[in-house]
DNA sequence: GTCTATAGGCAGATAGAC
DNA sequence: GTCTATCTGCCTATAGAC
């Protein structure tokens, strides 16, 4: 086998950009080839069906959200780490505007089609979540208010990327995420507002 | 002609129901048509192609919104207007775990169509943000806050319901209306915070 | 004026050639 | 083991029958 592995990857991350930029529906496995430089039929060598590419693009994708909390994880400041995850969305703002989130959009397609397709989307979600969550506990919120926190400022976040994406205007992801930091400013420095 | 507004209203109606189901892509002509109860095939009589169907179920929704702004507009209270707006959202937790919001959802897949359909299906919420940010003038923000405001007081409820959506969970969507209630009540109690 | 039969195209998937 | 030619089915849209 010449790098069969290549290949794969390959239509997996054209699957990860087109997916971003065009939404499951809209498309096709034959562009996905083209995209990946694949003969078109032949992906079906390396995915039973759609539904499978798609399967190995999220979990990709979720392994990369892993290995990026992670990788805050190494500064031990609560504060700062939810800074820092706040400004993970301002710096994409420009791409949030063009083509919305691509969790977002994906949870929001994998509700349509239904099945396993869905828990696999939100996975994400769920992780960032319990992250947020963990981070408003260190910061001194029992575990209820922590989660509340946690669904709130992600909540803000998203709400602001459908709205930017509407509009084509990334200042509202901006916009909202320097809300979002004064906030939680506030909430470090006098322990719960 | 017999009531052809009966049955032209009838798929404008079905398509509405089955669009914030199913979204654009999954809904085709013919489902349109069986729920409409309008023979398969007949629909290109009343419209002449998919979107000019979606395009007049769009101007419907919208309509139907301005309506709804008017009707609470009948509160002069902007802090009590701004408490039903919020209420609404509220009320339709359920709707919106199950199929999300039909006017997010619609942005969504417009956004990825493309075309003169986003701006068509975006108007609804300049309409919806633009009410919001006068309510926040009412209450004594300058311009410019009053937009962000409205922006973010909307972003929230938008966030919300894609979480609920994702995960199935109504009590999201509750809990943080509960929240931004209670953000509108010191908002007018203490003349900005 | 209303509806049906059908065209035309593209999607996902497969069988089998190289 | 790798790729291509092709099948089937559904979707939008139309031509023309009633």
């Amino acid at each position: 086998m010449t790098r069969r592995s290549d290949k794969r990857m390959r239509l997996i991350l054209a699957a990860n950009r087109l997916i971003h930029r065009k939404g499951y529906e809209r498309t096709s496995i034959a562009e996905i080839a083209k995209e990946a430089a694949v003969p078109p039929g032949n992906v079906y060598y390396y995915f039973k069906t759609k539904e499978e590419l798609v399967d190995a693009m999220i979990a990709r994708r979720n392994a990369f959200i892993s290995a990026w909390l992670s990788d805050i994880d190494k500064d031990g400041d609560p504060e700062l780490k939810l800074t820092r995850f706040v400004d993970e969305f301002e710096k994409t703002s420009k791409s949030r505007a063009e083509h919305g989130c691509p969790v977002g959009g994906l949870c929001h397609d994998a509700n349509r089609i239904g099945g396993t397709f869905a828990d696999q989307a939100g996975a994400a979600f769920r992780t960032l979540l319990e992250w947020l969550a963990r981070q408003f506990v260190e910061l001194g919120d029992d575990q209820e208010r922590a989660k509340a926190n946690a669904l709130h400022l992600f909540s803000v976040l998203e709400g602001a990327t459908l709205f930017a994406h509407t509009f084509r205007e990334p200042g509202i992801v901006e916009a909202e995420s320097a809300r979002l930091k004064a906030w939680l400013v506030s909430l470090a420095t006098s322990q719960q507002p």
